[in-house]
RNA sequence: GGAGAGAUGGCAGAGUGGUCGAACGCGGCGGUCUUGAAAACCGUUGACCGUGUGAGCGGUCCGGGGGUUCGAAUCCCUCUCUCUCCGCCA
């Protein structure tokens, strides 16, 4: 959420920033500047009248104490007047302030001056690569046919279970998953990540704080009974620790890590997109959170990326690094490096991390602060987050590239964690 | 699931209709003392909104919402949440 302050103050920047995430902010600012004038205009007489109030209500309790009763009645007359125009006016003033809050939950987030222009993904900028892009033998198949092949995930018994996209590991597609996570993690924490173990349910508030209520509402497994949502991934709970919190600027940048399984529901894909791990209801993810202070918070989106980077590199996959163009970002960033490894059997580049720095768009809704040390006042600390890393399509290249006609190797770095160097 | 208790500032915890935005304590910050630190002592210490160049001024907030009253942290209604005990249970 923009701050209320930084639109009124400049509403022409906001329309022309907006413009590169083709988004049309026009006749939104317009209101909320001008509803935001009458807003103030409310508040101030409000302000007088309950003003009027106190003062009135002080003086009667002085005569009531001295006795003088007669007088205290007559200064009563007055207050009936008062009282209704302070409801009629509080009864304004709430409604205007929820029009704005409404047009302002609307508005997504500035994209950084770094984001390049465009609408879809083939304007995005490709930063960096890395790796060869593997020859694979003969006769060689795409994951979902190596899973059958070895029987480590069984998709048809998900299928049975729970539904579409929610398969089952087995035996050493179980342990590598559990290898994955665990090498995930300790990288993390050499990186100087503090491992967090969350809820992978929250409620309401949780959702609003990071920005997937109101409006990505249908993306997420709601528990009607209880009014508990299914996290889609663990930015959710790890980032609202800090929800209503002043933290001390001497903490930042405040760094944690979380494994969570994730779940989405993924509403209105289909398709070839959502074949073997492509897309998944259910898979898990190891994610890197940090609060930062706004002076250097690229530099730690940049730590980010490079850590990232560092955990592709250490599993040999060939990958590249894109900046996304001002269309394909999502609502709440204002700069996203996405991470793709290419999938050799199907002959693709898969999405298996996205680095963002949401500067304070989502500590304004969280109230996440830090007090400055020269000025002494509160100011929004910014947020950022990444997957480090999303396992099914990190898992489907490792099956693909790493495929020969003897098994599947296993990354060198992930041998101790899973205890076996071929899947065969 | 049954019964009861409670929700107050960073924490802990008073306050049951009128100078209460709120005592005391802890913590934090500043100072005295000290070579330095600790201890001790003194002082200070909530958030948000509006207004003003500023000092300031005005307003709101004692879990959320509503009500009674000239006046509510305090009384009434309602919702939510937390804790304790019993039951069930990984």
């Amino acid at each position: 959420m923009l701050n209320l302050k930084f639109i009124q103050e400049n509403p022409e920047l906001v329309i022309a920033k907006l413009k590169k995430k083709n988004f049309d902010a026009s006749a939104i600012v317009l209101q909320i500047t001008s509803l935001s004038v009458k807003k103030n205009e409310i508040q101030a007489s409000a302000d007088n009248f309950k003003a009027e109030m106190n003062k009135i209500s002080k003086e009667v309790g002085l005569l009531m104490r001295e006795g003088k009763k007669e007088e205290a009645n007559a200064a009563k007359k007055r207050t009936s007047e008062l009282k209704d125009s302070i409801k009629q006016l509080d009864e304004d003033f709430a409604q205007i302030d929820k029009e704005v809050f409404n047009l302002q939950v609307l508005l997504p987030n500035l994209p950084s001056d770094l984001v390049p222009e465009g609408r879809t993904p083939e304007d995005n900028m490709v930063v960096r690569s890395f790796g060869e892009i593997p020859v694979l033998p003969e006769n060689s198949i795409p994951h979902w046919e190596l899973a059958k092949k070895y029987d480590i995930i069984d998709f048809e018994l998900g299928v049975k279970i729970t539904g579409a996209g929610f398969p089952v590991y087995k035996g050493k597609g179980a342990r590598i998953q559990r290898a994955l996570i665990s090498f995930f993690l300790d990288e993390a924490r050499d990186s100087g990540y503090l491992e967090i173990q969350p809820p992978l349910m929250v409620n309401e508030d949780s959702g609003f704080g990071t920005g997937q209520l109101p409006d990505k509402e249908g993306q997420m497994y709601h528990a009607t009974e209880d009014n508990l949502y299914l996290i889609p991934t663990a930015e959710v709970p790890v980032t609202n620790l800090y929800r209503d919190v002043i933290v001390d600027v001497k903490d930042l940048p405040i760094k944690n890590t979380a494994y969570s399984a994730c779940f989405r529901r993924e509403a209105g894909s289909y398709g070839k997109d959502v074949r073997g791990l492509n897309r998944l209801h259910q898979f898990d993810k190891v994610e890197i959170v940090q609060i930062a202070h706004p002076d250097n918070s690229y530099e730690l989106l940049d730590e980010m990326v490079a850590h990232v980077a560092g955990l592709v590199e250490k599993l040999e996959l060939p990958y590249r690094i894109l900046r996304l163009c001002g269309g394909d970002m999502s609502f709440t960033s204002a700069l996203t490096y996405d991470f793709e490894v290419f999938s050799a059997a199907q002959e693709k580049w898969l999405e298996v991390s996205s680095v963002s720095n949401f500067e304070s768009f989502q500590a304004n809704r969280l109230k996440l602060r830090f007090r400055d040390e020269a000025t002494k006042k509160t100011v929004l600390a910014h947020t950022l987050n990444g997957s480090a890393l999303a396992l099914p399509r990190i898992l489907a290249s490792i099956l693909e590239n790493n495929q020969t006609p003897e098994g599947i190797r296993v990354p060198k770095v992930l041998v101790p964690y899973c205890g076996f160097e071929m899947i065969d």
